[in-house]
DNA sequence: ATTATTACATATCGATCGTTCGATATTGTG
DNA sequence: CACAATATCGAACGATCGATATGTAATAAT
């Protein structure tokens, strides 16, 4: 599906392609241009420069992601299990934006300062979802850690570092790795102190 | 301490520095004499080339690594000790190769035959000590996981991830957000499947 | 003391980088 | 049809890139 698109949208593809296997430095436009069989005039016309078009990526990604993960945030469920689907959609977008989230965490160094005002917004966003879901299930009486932000922040670590490592050819599917996921980090969540 | 470095020393720690900021593709071999204050022949001098810089870092803080979480790893202790010990070790290390572990992942798509190789070692090395600790639990019976490769992983994604986010200005210091780390993980190992 | 090796500097090369410019197709609109 | 707006092209620009060639000063070896 959607095979032979154009311009614009074709550029995005392609650029997304190209920065997330060989990062933004280390893509020239020129290498955008030739995969995508057109002049690398289109890359200005369209975006102005090579970091409009690395923003236009990252704006389209962390929209995609945080629109959704927000949806599922203000669903109406019990605590735990409110928790339960809140990290299993979450693993399941990271792996939809793959790509695009490993421009995120390849690329975040050299970024102007538009680019850090996204990242940090997507950032801080996902990290605030996280934060609040964990109040709840504390209220609920079901969170035993010290840190709720430092709690957070373990979990985006485990759905995260499961981008670098998860190869569709292991012996696992996806659903099991991810239930597998879900699992280590609820009990990471709710375990007692000792 | 070991300020006034000379030569190939120096033109190491430089290179971890600007490195670990910009990355490798951002980061010229002029930047790098600059900062230095000396001349570029240096590095062709030293290293052959810009690459056999970067592999001269990778080599160093891979070896610095492993080398000491195998000590921990032969340790004599019993299991959770040894799990709690290792764990405990990893995080203090990590802080100590912050800037090049961050190169490592910084990087890492745009390495030749030989920094893959580097990279994919250190990285093989690491899980095998854990999955050996692991498996150790399982065998004492604290295990309660399905996957012993995915908690590695897991556990690995926690510890670096906190990487990203430490930040020495925070509220809570570095030994009482190791310790929560630490808990966190393993009550995510140890937590009993529903 | 002579020599060989190491440690640095200068100047320069060709390639590639991001960007700009002016021109040409293509399309939509009255 | 005319004509404006949009889409795309090829050629060129100055800057910077990694790398090399050729030198000299410092140090170590004999």
């Amino acid at each position: 599906m959607s095979e032979n698109l154009k311009g614009k949208d074709k550029l995005v593809k392609v650029a997304i392609e190209l920065f997330s296997t060989r990062g933004f430095k280390g893509t020239s436009i020129r290498d955008i241009a030739q995969a995508m069989d057109m002049s690398i005039s289109n890359i200005y016309h369209y975006f102005g420069n090579k970091e409009g078009l690395l923003l236009a990526v990252l704006e389209h990604a962390s929209r995609g992601l945080t629109d959704r993960l927000g949806q599922v945030a203000d669903m109406d469920l019990a605590p735990l299990d409110h928790f339960k689907k809140l990290v299993g959609t979450h693993i399941e977008l990271s792996d939809y934006y793959k790509k695009e989230v490993k421009i995120f965490f390849l690329d975040e160094e050299h970024l102007s300062k538009q680019g850090e005002e996204i990242n940090n917004q997507v950032q801080k966003d996902i990290l605030k979802i996280y934060c609040k879901e964990l109040a709840a299930l504390k209220t609920a009486g079901l969170l035993n850690r010290k840190s709720i932000t430092i709690t957070a922040f373990n979990i985006l670590g485990t759905i995260n570092w499961y981008l670098r490592w998860y190869r569709p050819e292991g012996q696992l599917s996806r659903e099991e790795i991810a239930e597998e996921i879900v699992s280590f980090i609820l009990h990471g969540v709710l375990g007692s102190q000792e």
